[in-house]
DNA sequence: CGTAATATTGCAACATTATTGCAATAACAC
DNA sequence: GTGTTATTGCAATAATGTTGCAATATTACG
């Protein structure tokens, strides 16, 4: 059976399927992604990839990714940014996880949480995206 | 009359006073901040301060004033520190301020906006901080 | 299948933001 | 004024992410 960019089910095939190849490298990041619940940041996905991949890839990998609607990138407290697949049906371009996330301040891990975000009205400006990040210690480092 | 790191009006003397030292460049970035309702970063508060004064130290007062509740800091979806005067009446090491951000996804300026947010509750930990942050094109750029 | 087109990767260099160590400076208590 | 030491400035370093370009590998197609 032909594949064409075929990394996760019910995924569409784009339009025109040459703009897509699919990789091992690809694959892999897929992989990592689906096998830990937790979001991952560039370098973690890197860590845990059974293949060796340039950390260059997995950026520009995770980067495309989220542009595709396949993840959904959250920015910690630090600064750095942090991946998740996707669960509900995200289109390219527009991500429709309406969610919020958890970092533990002390280990900096970053979760998803399953608390619906609510989209505020803004006067003047139209609002694209809320993102909504809590803080506190996690499980592990509170105990 | 003798002030004791008293920066800004309604500001409590710090126990002991000689922990804290009222110098220049700390008034400096206060009045930057003071003259402007966007959040800034490091750089722009440089850039807009009329003393010369390194990086290095804007760096550092900036994260004192937040460890000090004089100042609450926002990371923008770039992953930069944005910083703004607390309105509140924050305490050190505590903030109480509870309104959401947005930040223009063109030029990344960042302000504070009028939102409460509220803190909700997750299972097995315990949150301690929220931040809403709100994107979209600001009235300049959408213009 | 074999071939051509080109999306993707890897490498090296660079960019940006922020941090650290340490000596010089300056604010404050007395 | 003098001494103590918080604060600053400087240079070096860290951490995260980006860019240019040649080499490689995937896909379309005959
Ligand atoms: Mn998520
Ligand atoms: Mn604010
Ligand atoms: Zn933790
Ligand atoms: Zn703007």
């Amino acid at each position: 059976m032909l594949q064409y960019y075929v990394f996760l089910p019910n995924r569409k095939a784009p339009k025109v399927a040459t703009e897509r190849r699919n990789t091992k490298q690809k694959q892999g990041v897929i992989d990592v992604l689906k096998e830990h619940k937790e979001a991952l940041s560039a370098d973690e996905v890197l860590d845990k990839l059974d293949l060796k991949v340039n950390r260059v890839t997995v950026y520009r990998i995770l980067e495309r990714f989220e542009q595709e609607g396949i993840a959904h990138r959250v920015v910690g407290l630090e600064g750095k940014s942090y991946y998740a697949l996707c669960s509900d049906a995200c289109d390219s371009g527009h991500h429709h996880d309406r969610h919020a996330h958890f970092q533990c301040k002390s280990c900096k891990s970053l979760r998803c949480v399953d608390a619906e975000v609510i989209r505020p009205k803004l006067d003047n400006v139209k609002i694209e995206s809320v993102s909504v990040l809590l803080t506190g210690l996690c499980e592990s480092c509170s105990a």
